[in-house]
DNA sequence: GGCCGCATGTAATCTGTTACATGATTCT
DNA sequence: AGAATCATGTAACAGATTACATGCGGCC
């Protein structure tokens, strides 16, 4: 029997996998940064509860390990690292765009954080494959374009239509200018 | 003792109500006019079991009444319709630009949806508030702006905050041409 | 003495999704 | 004979949010 191969979810969680890329952190040392409005905590809120709750989730489910490690007088830190299995993940989630325009937000945005931190050549592949991915969006939105105006009426649809497009063309100006400052910033390591 | 005058959520679940302000219904038809992609099925898909989920919850809150009507050899119908305060509800939620962008897509769209139906100066009256409301958050987002680029580098959060930016630009655009649409509409009624 | 910082969580609640249940009629 | 339509829901599960629990040390 085949094995189900199913395709994963590929969710913001793994963004935390991205903190302990860089280094072995434990859960409280994670809350921080992201309780720090600069960084991630800009764009990714989660409360302390559900930072615990999805470290564990991860560990279940193989991504990371943890070692207790004592401190005098200070309940245990509980430090998670990468597992082999975590690390490919992380490298596999951060170089993937996001499937629906409403993920830009969030998800995309997050991968963005780490990619530009792990290496800017990767983040610049993000870049491209994410603005192949809304040129996909914007056919999609043109092979069924509703009529732009029966009678004197627009048509609702078309009104909705007008919007995602606009969106979806604001982003793409958006990776743009996100492509144009990592061009600049190489270049300037070169110089 | 005062009464607690909590502000009330007013969510998506109340646009079920602009059926019911355009005629008594029953939980199978609405959930055809929403499967039916034209009209707010473009915008608003849930599923059958949550569809009556709201209705009863509606029915709780005391802003719908169900009268059942029997039919012979079928489920017997249970038709809805407006209480007063379901009435006065639907017309403040009707009138109430959203407060976060994210809400645009669902919120705004289905209340533009209904309120371009109700009355075009009432849509009229609903995109201008919603201008306004943008308007804020851009000068929100100005007033804390994070420097433009540090060193060769520049930070995340400007990239972010551009990125959020572009949006709301991109929606003010969409909701001037909203405007233009119904001012078409109503000048064709005059000519 | 009381609150904040450190560091971990569990429990209760709410919301949404998926699947299942019923039972007659009409379409293929 | 089997599927789709009509019309109502319930039950089980998954996810996030909120609140609560613990316990010590340092600061005001």
């Amino acid at each position: 029997m085949m094995s189900p191969m199913v395709p994963l979810p590929l969710t913001i969680e793994h963004a935390l996998l991205g903190y302990l890329n860089q280094k072995p952190m434990y859960g409280y040392e994670i809350s921080q940064h992201l309780a720090n409005s600069e960084g991630l905590g800009a764009v990714w809120r989660l409360k302390q509860s559900q930072l615990y709750a999805l470290l564990s989730k991860l560990e279940e489910k193989g991504y990371i390990t943890a070692t207790i490690e004592p401190q005098d007088a200070r309940p245990p830190r509980k430090v998670y690292r990468l597992t082999e299995e975590g690390k490919n993940t992380f490298m596999k989630w951060i170089q993937s765009p996001v499937l629906h325009g409403r993920q830009i937000r969030l998800d995309f945005l997050a991968k963005l954080y780490f990619a530009r931190r792990v290496d800017l050549s990767l983040a610049k592949a993000l870049i491209e494959r994410q603005r192949e991915t809304c040129y996909g969006w914007l056919d999609g939105m043109r092979s069924d374009e509703p009529q732009p105006a029966s009678r004197g009426d627009p048509s609702y649809e078309w009104l909705v239509n007008q919007y995602r497009e606009g969106q979806v063309q604001a982003t793409l100006k958006w990776l743009d200018l996100c492509w144009d400052t990592l061009v600049e910033g190489l270049s300037m390591k070169d110089s």
